[in-house]
DNA sequence: GTCTATAATAGGATAGAC
DNA sequence: GTCTATCCTATTATAGAC
């Protein structure tokens, strides 16, 4: 009677949020398995070097869902403004106004750090490359433009943890709204 | 033989160092142990309940030497921009240049950061205060001085995770430098 | 207060049936 | 591809001697 079950992108998905809220060291296996409703057994078909080879593989997911639903959508916007504000929206999304945590911030705290270390660079240098793009594209010098861009992923890590940490999320909120406003101001 | 070997703020000290490294969950008591070099029988004649107490009372000594090192000390100072200056140098100092963690991220990261809750909510507060004073000192407005604290806060706790998973501690240099300039701007 | 020894459990991982 | 059963090690925690 178990038959489909779930695509691999679905397991993925369900495994990033796992890991989103436990971190590393504190997703057991066998809350992955409840949280995907996979047997140990099956996630280990799914991912036979285990645990680690799942938060690569999560990473991994997670940079290609940001390269389809906002890297590439951001191509298209008209203007810079527009371009910061669909980043923006995306990111209070994909955070819930600071209720959820970052993949990258838990993995960057987990024991095993260097196993990640080159996926997290690079997934840290896609997002900052992409602020600094539209940094440059609204007509700012260079380095203006990498400051801002490393400032502003700055900015959205800090808020999480601020929020996390205070339990006040308007942090977050504000965050978001100073940023709309600031990243290309001359 | 064995006889005075450490104090209590000695045992402390060493257990910090090794949550902020290793996070909590990535603590175990094998390494706590090592790294206090007291056996797992001696950190229980300290701790009755366990890593979760010992946590707690690092986290407390923790705040015990902020009063004493950081936000005593600030009051003596002349004026909000030494006062300022005094912060950051510590902070520098404190994180190592963006080269180690914060204890009160990584407690936000654990599975049990419900327990931490208060002692955690009440650290950031402090901190925030503690930055807002200088700004309302400075003459900055009530508003003004608050979003200042937060964002001090942010950027502090960001630079730290950014530079983690970047592997460049020229973030946390710049943004110590941008705060040295930009906190106390009219 | 510290040690050695040990219990009890949870965690990661594998085998083999279906 | 999924399950049940199992293995081994690490982990937390305690007991009892010194």
């Amino acid at each position: 009677m178990p038959a489909p079950i779930l695509s691999k992108e679905e397991v993925l998905d369900l495994l990033l949020n796992t890991f989103r809220d436990r971190g590393y060291e504190g997703s057991s296996l066998a809350e992955l398995s409840t949280a995907t409703g996979l047997g140990k057994s099956s996630l280990y078909h799914y991912f036979p070097s285990g645990k680690a080879e799942m938060a690569e593989q999560v990473l991994a997911h997670m940079d290609r869902q940001l390269t389809t639903n906002l890297y590439e959508p951001l191509r298209l916007a008209q203007t810079p403004a527009k371009k910061l504000e669909l980043m923006l929206d995306a990111l209070d999304a994909f955070y819930e106004g600071g209720r959820k945590a970052c993949l990258l911030e838990r993995l960057c705290a987990s024991v095993d750090r260097t196993r990640f270390r080159r996926p997290l660079r690079q997934a840290f240098t896609t997002w900052m490359d992409a602020v600094e793009a539209i940094c440059l594209e609204a007509g700012l010098s260079s380095a203006v433009a990498r400051e801002r861009a490393e400032d502003f992923v700055v900015r959205i890590e800090g808020a999480l943890i601020v929020c996390a940490g205070t339990d006040d999320y308007s942090v977050f909120a504000r965050t978001i709204r100073d940023l709309r406003s600031s990243v290309l101001a001359r």
